[in-house]
Parts: C-alpha cells; structure tokens; sequence
DNA sequence: AAATAAAATGACTGATTAATCACTTATCAA
DNA sequence: TTGATAAGTGATTAATCAGTCATTTTATTT
C-alpha cells in the first residue's frame, strides 16, 4: 500500500463521482482513468461504498485544517464570526471541487451512515463557539439549531454562487455583503 | 390510460423514490408497490427517467397552486413577504414527501434538464416580485440573484427544521421568528 | 353474442455492474 | 542468487436492472 497512490485514487474518484454521480461512475471507469487495475482499486477500497466515505473524510479533514487557523480567542463575536465567514467560502472557492464533493455527498443517503460519528465531533466544537457568539442576543436564539442551519446554508449559497457566477468583479465585497446581510439579521435593534 | 392510475403510480413511486433514492429503486418494486405489472409502468411512463420528472412536474403544479392563493397586489412588501414565507414553509410542513422529493431532485443530475423551463418560468414571475420588493433597499441589492438564492436556502432550511423537530411547541412562533431573522437582515439601517 | 380495440401482464433479454481470485510482477532481505 | 512476501492484474462471475413483446384479459362497439 501506497499513500501516495491512496491520495491519487481518492482525488480521481472524486473528480468522477463529481461529472457522474456516485451510481453513474463504475469502479471500472475509475480504475482505467487512475491507470491502475480493477483489482488494485479494490485492494485499497474493500467496497465502492468505502471509497466514497474516504473521500468525504479526507475532504472534511483537509477543509477543517484550513478553518482552525482563522478562529482566535481574543478577537470581538462579529470578528471572529466575519472571519470564519471568509475562511469557509475562500475554502471552497480555492478548492470547488472538493465543495461539490461536499455538497453531493451531504445530500446522498451515504450520510446517514455519518450521523453522530467522529469526522463530526471536531465540527461541533466550531459549532459551539458560533452558536456562543450568536445565541444569548440574537433573535432566533431560542432555535440553535435552526440558527446553525442558517448559517450553513447561507455558506454554502455564497460559495455556489461565486463558483457559478465567476464573472464577478470584486469577490471580497460580494463576500462582505453576505455576511453584512446575515449578520444585520442577529442584531437586535 | 387512466388519469388516477397515472397519480396512483406517480405517489407510489415518489414514496419509494424518497426512502430509496433513484438509482436503489428499481422498476419493478414500484410496480409491485403500485400493484400493477412492469409492463404497465412503462406504457404509463416510456422510460425511468421520465417517471422521475413527472412526479418532479406534478409536485411543482400542486405546490405552485398553494402558493400564489396567498399573494395580494395591495398588501406592502413586508406583509406580501411575510405571508409568502408562511404559505410556502407551510405547504412543506402539510406535504413531507413532496417537499423532501422537491429536494432530492434539486440536488439531483435530473434537474439540470429542467433549467430554462416551463416549469420554471411561472415561478420567475414569482422571484420578480420578491425582488421587486427587496432590491432597491436591501443590503446585497448589487446580488440579486444571489438574494434569491439566500431566500429560497432559508426557507427550505426552516421548512426541514419543522419537518425534522416535530416536538417544536409553537410552529407558528418559529415560523414568524425564522421570518423576523431574515427580514430584518434586509432593512438598511 | 360476436368482433374489435385497448389495457395489462410478466417472463425474458441484453447490457452493466461490483467484486473475486487465480495468476503475474516487483521488492528486498538473507 | 534465491526465496519469500507484497502489490498489482484483468478476465470472469453472479447479480441486478431498464426496457421489450408475445400473449392474455378487459372494455367497447356492432
């Protein structure tokens, strides 16, 4: 076994599973596209099941170390929050692939298999520090979870809509005004 | 050909579609779910695919009618708005396994046959008229379709919320507060 | 009642698939 | 050089699936 080789399947899978689909990528197809055999493919991935859920959790560890370095202690709620706001986005615009991976693998039945699991656990903490920031003044702040919903798909709507729309002139103002227009939203006056 | 077989085969397959997912739902279970043989199913529906965007067409007609009931021309933007967001988080609410079909399908390769269609058209009108209220003063008014984007995730954000926490005490309450969070993201200072 | 048309049936086909496994090739320590 | 282990191969297998079609059943007309 050979790390490297790992590496290379997972992102040549990932590449497949984005243009195809999941059913519509046979194993076949990625092994002729990775050049390597059948046989190997499956040396490294027991299932086509376990290569997807590989995917997903090298694509979640890699985005993670990413957003960890933008949270600081000291900083003010709206600070903090702004500047996750920019790392999340920046992430999946630098990385779109890895994004769509993200997004057709979170509304697959694969995830249900990763519900309450580990790649989560790391996550929740980031959600806690959010929810810390928001919940005690915000209107909403009687739905947590719904204000973390929020949040999450706000994200992810900024994010599709520069990586669809990439003629647009100015990326960090367009990224200001989303998280002016949802943060003046907790803000009660 | 039988117009209630046709619905009858249409809500069984929509069911099964949402526990299973396409491609993990076969022909012949539908029909056998359908009580019907699989030669049936295919004089009703030529191929899968097809099968699949009819339920997608029916399920837009249905919601599309609940929806436009509840838009008054003489009513001021916020009130129109307002009562937009409760008609549509409540038909998702009222109706599980069409909203969640509505979902499975957006996020599907299925839809991409349907940008720039019909279908799509008369709920343009729609979105002209959420845009017509909010553009010339919101923050973001530079992102117009990126506002459309913003709503149309939190209202499917709220109406899964619901779906999801049933024990919530006060649907209305929520479904007003998850309004206030949005809207007053809007209003310029 | 007989003739005709329409609708329904389900065994079958051909294509595709994930996964296997008997075999070959590469690696490397003794 | 040898022998042992690991890595890689791809033809093959067994299963599944969308879609077909010759036949039967039901409905309608004459």
């Amino acid at each position: 076994m050979n790390e490297k080789k790992r590496i290379h399947i997972l992102e040549t899978a990932m590449v497949l599973f984005n243009q195809n689909g999941f059913d519509s990528t046979p194993t076949s197809k990625i092994a002729k596209k990775a050049k390597i055999s059948v046989g190997t493919l499956f040396n490294y991935f027991p299932t086509k099941s376990e290569l997807i859920q590989a995917i997903y959790v090298e694509v979640k560890i890699h985005s993670r170390k990413t957003f960890l370095i933008h949270l600081k202690d000291n900083a003010s709620e709206h600070d903090n929050l702004q500047s996750m706001w920019k790392a999340v986005i920046n992430w999946g615009v630098d990385n779109p692939e890895e994004f769509k991976y993200l997004e057709m693998f979170s509304s697959s039945p694969y995830i249900n298999q990763f519900k309450n699991e580990k790649t989560l656990e790391t996550y929740q903490k980031f959600r806690e520090s959010i929810l810390e920031a928001l919940s005690p003044t915000s209107i909403c702040n009687e739905y947590p979870k719904y204000l973390l919903m929020y949040i999450d798909n706000a994200l992810h709507a900024a994010t599709r809509y520069i990586i669809n729309n990439q003629h647009i002139h100015n990326v960090d103002h367009f990224i200001n005004q989303s998280f002016d227009l949802i943060w003046h939203g907790f803000v009660k006056k």
